[in-house]
DNA sequence: GTCTATAGTCAGATAGAC
DNA sequence: GTCTATCTGACTATAGAC
């Protein structure tokens, strides 16, 4: 029995950890192909052979990275799916855990998760499409129920692509500490790609 | 004096456009540094040293290839523009010249200028990012009216993020041939991401 | 304008000492 | 767990014949 369990939430990042983080750093600056293991490596302080310690290959790495980031992604939205019963609300909240786990702490994993997938063979292709359409189907749920009410255009795969394209789009141009906070930007856009629903919440009469 | 002029509209391409065409969807499909110079050849009958009597390196390839995409969808929407003069109207022909541009038979530039720009050296990223806030503030410009008169957030920048950001990420999942031809996904995007606006087009009456 | 041949570089990955 | 040293292969680009 190894001490690898409970990994997830510690203060102190293991090792494996630490170059993952490193690693999405690189690869969202220059690109997957364009990032040495060595320059992994450096940046860490080891040399590249120990990397192959810890991972297997180059592109294990990438898939990690990758996997990583959409599971964070889809347990925050899921969570408030979940938490959020009335449905303009939830939509709300699902808004914003999707932009909260997209350009916080994780965003460059989020950014190579988004922007690399041409990187990854077939097979891990394969693999990480699977979970992505597990994450897209959380939305296609909710906003279905949006449609039945009326609330949206009744092409729900057109709606979902609109606006997970909008809100993907942020992780090009929005950087920390600009005029907008994340969680405002939510509410921005959530009113922008959402003008039939009202919220009944304090923001109401907001210019 | 050569005879290179007016190579822009011939229906037999130069040797070069070919080389164009085929480095682009090469690009597309496996990224910049992933398709080799011997891959591009060989899809041409050629080999890989005579690409170098066309092009000065690997990186000049995408570099046009970027540039000639900026350029299409400059001037498309830029004459749409500057055709439609009442408001509405004229941000719905703008969209349809984006998408039109970004969907049709340039879809492999396109995709290529959006998602390859990490691959270029500073300075053509520098050359490539002027022509992009060129296009970019066609639609500041047009927005700005729109904001003046009420049709849309005042937050005009915002506002073209998250249009912008709905309108290229199709060329992540639009298909050719699939149910929505490219006018009328157009015409939805449109109204979904403008619901002030009402066009006093046939249109008015639709699901 | 295209070919062959190759220079020159750098990549990912492995082996074995410590 | 990290190091040094190295293997093996692939890449861009060039030179010169045709």
């Amino acid at each position: 029995m190894k001490k690898t369990a409970a990994d997830t939430q510690q203060a102190v990042p293991s090792r494996k950890e630490e170059i993952l983080a490193a690693a999405a750093s690189l690869f969202r600056r220059q690109g997957f192909e364009r990032t040495s293991v060595r320059e992994i490596a450096q940046e860490l302080g080891m040399t590249s052979g120990s990397l192959f310690y810890h991972f297997a290959s180059k592109e294990d790495l990438l898939v990690m990275i990758m996997e990583e980031g959409l599971r964070d992604i889809t347990q925050a939205v899921r969570q408030a799916q979940a938490t959020e019963k009335r449905l303009p609300e939830r939509l709300l909240a699902m808004v914003q855990q999707h932009l909260a786990a997209l350009l916080g702490p994780r965003l460059d994993a989020m950014t190579v998760l988004l922007y690399e997938w041409r990187s990854l063979s077939p097979e891990a292709q394969q693999r990480i499409l699977a979970l992505r359409d597990a994450y897209e189907a959380l939305w296609t749920e909710s906003l279905n129920e949006a449609a039945q009410l009326g609330l949206v255009d009744p092409d729900v795969a057109l709606v979902r692509q609109t606006l997970l394209g909008a809100l993907n789009w942020s992780a090009q141009w929005y950087r920390p500490g600009g005029r907008l906070g994340i969680h405002a930007l939510a509410e921005r856009m959530f009113v922008m790609l959402f003008p039939k629903m009202r919220l009944g919440l304090e923001q109401a009469a907001a210019a």
